[in-house]
Parts: structure tokens; sequence; C-alpha cells
DNA sequence: GTTCTTGCAAAATATTTGCAAGACG
DNA sequence: CGTCTTGCAAATATTTTGCAAGAAC
């Protein structure tokens, strides 16, 4: 995504455009994959991380992107969603245990799911472990 | 579980049932639901935090327990399975994000998932968030 | 005695906040 | 100006290791 889609998307979700948040918010569009806050730092380099944590904070709130959990902290990727209340495009992850990438399933929806009375779902984390691919290919 | 059950599961997943694996497994088990690091330490109280975390991680590579992650960090759970090798008891858990507590739905497997070729799953982490049934009954 | 286990302290990470300076309007 | 944003430093929290003492075999 070039920089005037991020910031009509970050409009969208009423969040000011800053300079900072554009940098943020493009790495996260340029890495199409989850990434950690770390994994952002070293991408960015410009901006430290508390300023990279206050954007992250920002966007999360208003749903610009999703949180996620793989077995190795927590990631976040850009919401492909233009509804700034609910998270609706949430998609199975793949987290390889051997490299330590997480890769994003967009074609496969998290199933939906019957609770018992009583339970109010608001989102969903979705993450399969094992070996991708690449690693099974080349194992080290 | 009693203590005896405990070391006898222990023992089928090849782990000496030394005095602190038995406290954590107990603990993990009157849990009756995933407990973090710090739940751990504070039910417990006796043992060093890193001799619970060395418990876990060896409870995590003999399958003794599931690794799971919800919205508020790392959590735990005694693995049903008899088997060392293999998670097969997976199911889907809640995360509660008002009172922060994780419930197990043992009823609910986490559903098949089609993967494309080359991805080998071991294991899967499906939680649910969102409002608890007493949260939504007693809002704080 | 040799190996495995434990507790304590401390290192390494990761997350989060306070505050003053700067940018924006 | 007054408000919002940023960087830096520092406080917290969390996870992980080194090492010496003790227990198990």
């Amino acid at each position: 995504m070039n920089e005037s889609d991020l910031t009509f998307l970050m409009k969208e979700h009423g969040i000011k455009p800053t300079s900072n948040r554009i940098i943020v918010a493009k790495a996260l569009s340029e890495g199409n994959r989850p990434l950690s806050m770390t994994e952002l730092e070293d991408r960015i380099g410009s901006i430290d991380k508390s300023g990279i944590f206050r954007a992250l904070t920002l966007f999360k709130e208003q749903h610009l992107v999703h949180v996620l959990e793989d077995g190795d902290g927590v990631r976040y990727e850009l919401c492909h969603s233009h509804d700034h209340a609910v998270d609706n495009d949430m998609h199975i992850h793949f987290h390889c245990e051997h490299c330590g990438e997480t890769i994003c399933l967009e074609d496969l929806a998290i199933p939906e799911v019957q609770l018992p009375e009583g339970f109010l779902i608001q989102s969903a984390n979705f993450v399969l472990k094992g070996i991708c691919p690449k690693c099974q290919k080349y194992p080290s």
C-alpha cells in the first residue's frame, strides 16, 4: 500500500496520520506478515520503540491492526477491513516453529463456533503451529 | 487429580516426578483453567519462579502441558492426553477481556483446517475473546 | 562420586510510563 | 497560546540463565 492509501485508511479509522504513524503503518504493510514490536523496531530504525508502541496502541484501539499471538509473542498486522469498530477480516495464521515466521492464510477464514449461552465474542486468535514448507524442504 | 495420578501421568510422559514438579503439576490441575507463570507463582508460593519455569519447560517438551496464548500472555494447562509425542486433546478457549480469565471449552474441539500443500501442523492455538457470561451479568 | 534438581541472584527481554521539548493548528 | 505528538530515559514486568549447594542414585 502506498502512502496516500495508508493515509486514507487511517482517516477512515479516525486516526490522524502523523509522520510516525505513517511510517509504522507502512512498515506493517510492507511486512506482508504479522510483525512484532521488535521486528518493527529493526525495520524502522528511525523511531523510538515508545513511538512505535504508541502508534500500535492507537491502531489497536481503532481496529486498524489485528493483534495476534503466535508462539513467539505478540504480533501486529494491518487490518484490511474498512470498519473501524469491528475486526471482520480475521483469518488463520500459521506459525513455523522452525524458522519462527508467521504466515497469513488469508483465504482461510476463522470457522464459526457455537458457544454456550452468554458468551459474547469480539475477536478471535487462531494460529496453527508446525513446520512450514520452506523449512521442510531445506531443514537447516 | 491426586498426587499418584499425577506421578503416573508424569512417568507416562517420561518425566521424573520430583517434588517440585509434582507441586507445579498439582497447581495446574487444581487451577481448572490455563494458568500463567505469575498465577502459578502466586498459588504455589513455596517454589522460586525459576523452578516453576524449569518445570513448565520440561512439561512443555514432553507434551504434558499445552501452551496457550490468550491476549494476556502465555498460559499453561495440563494436557489430558496420554501420548507424550503429540497434543491430541486441544480444544478452544475463551478469554474474557473484562475479567481476564481464560476458560476451557473442553467440548469444543479445534476444527480441522485444510492447509495448502507442504504445511505440517503440530499444534494449534485457538482463543476466542470477548465478554464472559459472568461479566455480562455483573458488569463492574 | 556423578548426575540431576533446586534456589538465589542476576542477566536479558519486553512492555509501559513520565516528562520536557517540539510540531501543529 | 493550547493541544497533540515525539524522543529519551527510566520504571515495570517477564522470561531466562549461571552457579553453587543439595538431593538422588
